[in-house]
DNA sequence: TTATTATGGACACTACAGGTCCGCAATAAT
DNA sequence: ATTATTGCGGACCTGTAGTGTCCATAATAA
């Protein structure tokens, strides 16, 4: 249970974008001297970025990369969802076995036939339910962070230690 | 970015345990016929459970699990970070690199030295701290969600479908 | 036209989740 | 005490996803 470290490129490789005194364009090159790591591997990264619309990027001289959208619109869970794919964090391997059976039945007074899960639908597993709710809430956590706020953050930061001298 | 189904077998095999009119041991072949898992697979799991102190297990005739605390004192977060391990979900893969210093500088008014994070200690990536504080986020969520209060959900709504019935 | 830069396919390596098998140890019933 | 039963744990296997490299090609600005 852990994001890759693609993830952690994605959003360090967006930071870097995202600083204002940057001119228009950001080379492979700049990028992979500035996090530690190889061209190859962060260009397959930085095309994904691209693919999904988050950064934009010019072939040739003087070429690179920049955000396609406003730094204050890119979350982090957009980042991560490109990096990391859609799926759910969790999913019951164990649809429609005995579990659900028994638990369903707990409670219900013993009816003859069970078709009621049937017909309302689904017949969703708990643990799963739960689970899902843990990760509505981590989504949101997520959608509330952008790069933007990260920056204006570390701006603050700096500031008040400048300040402080 | 997934849960593995390690921690869905564990979930589910404590849910098992949980049942009120169970008396006292579960043999790891019930469990596995309920779960549809294999034995051999299970057991390691369970093993885990009980290395943590989540259930007990007695060998011999009539022997297995049980849980080794109350429902309700088993969180969500109790089983996940013993199946799942405890590390951190994110981990800054690049600190001291050139990408810290830069984030720093800026704002900071050029200052000569930038001895400044070395003294303020840590120099810690605002990215991971924004991770942080989403693992926070998710780890407060998942201790508020006891096997026993999954159980008592199902409860209620089994109940409450039978009377709408 | 040419040098530069991003793109994408093919490939290699590694780690780990997922799973099986088997011998050993502990226990309760007889 | 013996024995059948049950959990324990180590060794092993397999597939796949993450990480990473290399190279040929396409696109672009000077």
């Amino acid at each position: 249970m852990q994001f890759s470290k693609s993830t952690d490129y994605a959003l360090h490789a967006l930071v870097h974008l995202g600083h204002p005194e940057r001119c228009n364009n950001v080379g492979i090159k700049e990028l992979s001297s500035t996090l530690g790591v190889s061209e190859s591997y962060l260009s397959k990264i930085m095309s994904k970025l691209r693919q999904d619309g988050i950064v934009r990027a010019v072939p040739g001289v003087n070429g690179g990369y920049e955000l396609a959208r406003l730094a204050e619109q890119i979350t982090f869970l957009d980042v991560i969802q490109v990096i990391e794919g859609r799926q759910k964090m969790f999913e019951c391997s164990n649809t429609k076995s005995q579990q659900h059976r028994l638990l369903a039945e707990e409670g219900s007074a013993r009816r003859e036939r069970d078709q009621d899960q049937e017909r309302s639908g689904k017949s969703e597993c708990m643990i799963e339910k739960v689970m899902e709710g843990a990760e509505q809430h981590l989504h949101q956590y997520l959608r509330e962070h952008t790069i933007q706020s990260l920056l204006d953050e570390a701006f603050k930061r700096c500031n008040h230690g400048a300040s402080k001298k």
